[in-house]
DNA sequence: TAAGTTTATGCAACCGGTTGCATAATTTAT
DNA sequence: ATAAATTATGCAACCGGTTGCATAAACTTA
């Protein structure tokens, strides 16, 4: 049914091999040749099939993104998202494709990750940091798959190459941000022990406001928790300014200071960790630290294509941050 | 180097061709046989390489979601999001691998889509409405590849089959829950005439409160645009609630109202169509017409595996929406 | 012009499975 | 016990490409 190679030799009067070296383009085949088969190949419409070049080749030319299914959906996703289209452009400039399969460990049968290693369906894999084991890790390795994780690890990191923001920097960004408007006593809501990025970024904020200075308000992030935590904080009224962990503590932050006649920026700025789209629509207008999800999906994918071109060491890579200013941090440095 | 099924039968004392059979399952082999070979198979560890499979299966065991990289990134990131984790599940459970791609049509050289036509390399498509034309579905049926559209299509719905929201339904939920609390006037607020599902949520509102009271102010869904209409709206004073067109939009409405001192939802009814998760962070918080991507995805996926099995004739399917009450409808009948 | 190089192409095996057909093994019927 | 029917398994071709090696053709060089 389909054309063949076979197809395209025969009626260009030549063997399928020359027709093969035609197409990989990376043959000694005569210019006059090569002219003629190119164009019986467009005559005929003719694409190679990528299963049998695949066979014949031993890869897949498949990587694939696996994502967690445990997360939870909301932010998490939000997150995935924008880096998927920076991976996605990247296979593609690659001439590779790009598949995405969420991570059913249930333990009693082969997770999906373990059957695209043993199915030899992938030549290499991006990876969230949530979903690392040991065994996963030394099951890639010895498949001789690539890899790279798309964030940090503390418990891997030192067997994992990875692609991450710099978080401690987002944090000094934020601090250095509310100084320079005349802020003085900044606080930190957010972060649960188990997020090394929260850690990080906690760590960037008492590093730079100094650890005497730093109120840390340790929160989950949803709505109870972080109203509670809120309402806290500003009572003790033991701050001026406060740097949210992401955007749903600033938007509890916003309610709560609200309720409580506080006005952002005047009497309180707030800088939050993350730009969802929503972030401008508040009032105040949300300053953020932007993370550049969509470059840190480039970053990762391009060290995976160079590692399955040649073996290459261990890397970490750390993405600086940038941040938006808007409104609930527009005051004058004397306003306070 | 890796196991070959040629291993497992040399190992088991039979031919590739029994070996081969076990794996499909699908064969009368005796049970001894059977179990001696499963043995084997577990003992070597060997799992059939997926390349060589569909080479001789003829099939490319993908199905293809097709992303529009045309599409402003984030909302409609946000959308495609949960609809992936739906499509993923049910691609899982088929025992399919799930490719994404963006659709760059350039024009000039031949389309990711198509190549995945040409190069086999997917039984299945899942696309946007919005990469539709009708060069594209020919080159698709020609392939006799079965596909499902995310969505509605004004232009091609008699060709295509789709998986909607009842957008129709979902306006008339909005009205009857205002209706419900006493609200008189209802106004709705976006939607520009090139989206179909932005038609249908106008054209269900005005069939549910009559087209001689419908008030439609129509605009984008951008801040300036969102922010000019509200306040025009608002200064009409000719409605005491409204319908926004996306999340945007409400908040919008929100900060709109608040400048100009209005209650909501007091003197203001709101909902919006979508349910982001900041949705509920706002304040007030959002009564939403909820839309289940993730259930729209598992229909699509579902629909398109039903078609690959057997041919199967077109389909529309329209998916009823709910309504998540919260505060910014949350008044009293008799407290107008 | 013969010998030596270089370049262009074909042959055939191979990648690792699947499957129609033939045959061997086993069971059932007579 | 033998023929007939049924079940289990193997053989070999095939899926559609790729590639090492051999050889033919074209080009240099002496």
């Amino acid at each position: 049914m389909a054309i063949t190679i076979h197809d395209v030799a025969k009626r260009a009067g030549v063997s399928p091999s020359t027709v093969s070296r035609v197409i990989s383009g990376n043959s000694q085949i005569s210019e006059k040749t090569t002219q003629n088969i190119n164009k019986v190949m467009k005559e005929m419409n003719f694409y190679p099939n990528s299963q049998a070049r695949n066979l014949a080749k031993g890869n897949s030319n498949n990587i694939a993104l696996v994502i967690d299914a445990n997360e939870k959906a909301s932010f998490a996703n939000m997150f995935f998202n924008s880096s998927v289209f920076g991976i996605e452009k990247i296979v593609q400039e690659n001439n590779y494709n790009l598949l995405i399969t969420n991570n059913n460990d249930s333990g009693a049968k082969k997770s999906s990750v373990m059957k695209l290693l043993f199915e030899s369906k992938v030549d290499g894999l991006i990876l969230p940091p949530s979903i690392l084991t040991t065994k996963l890790i030394k099951e890639i390795n010895t498949h001789k798959i690539p890899f790279v994780v798309l964030g940090e690890s503390s418990e891997f990191g030192d067997q994992i190459s990875y692609v991450d923001i710099n978080n401690k920097v987002g944090s000094k960004l934020a601090v250095q941000h509310l100084k320079d408007r005349g802020y003085k006593h900044i606080a930190y809501l957010g972060g649960c022990d188990k997020e090394i990025f929260s850690e990080n970024r906690i760590l960037g904020y008492q590093e730079t406001v100094g650890k005497e200075s730093a109120h840390v308000y340790k929160c989950e992030s949803n709505k109870e928790a972080g109203m509670k935590e809120a309402l806290k904080m500003l009572t003790k009224k033991e701050c001026d300014s406060v740097i949210c962990n992401d955007n749903i503590l600033a938007f509890c932050v916003i309610k709560a200071a609200k309720k409580m006649g506080i006005n952002i920026p005047g009497d309180l700025g707030l800088v939050t960790f993350d730009n969802y789209p929503l972030a401008e629509y508040t009032d105040p207008e949300l300053t953020a630290i932007v993370i550049d999800t969509y470059a840190q999906g480039e970053e990762a994918a391009n060290f995976l294509f160079n590692s399955m071109k040649e073996h290459s060491t261990l890397k970490k890579t750390l993405l600086i941050p940038s941040i938006i200013s808007r409104e609930s941090t527009d005051r004058d440095k004397n306003n306070e």
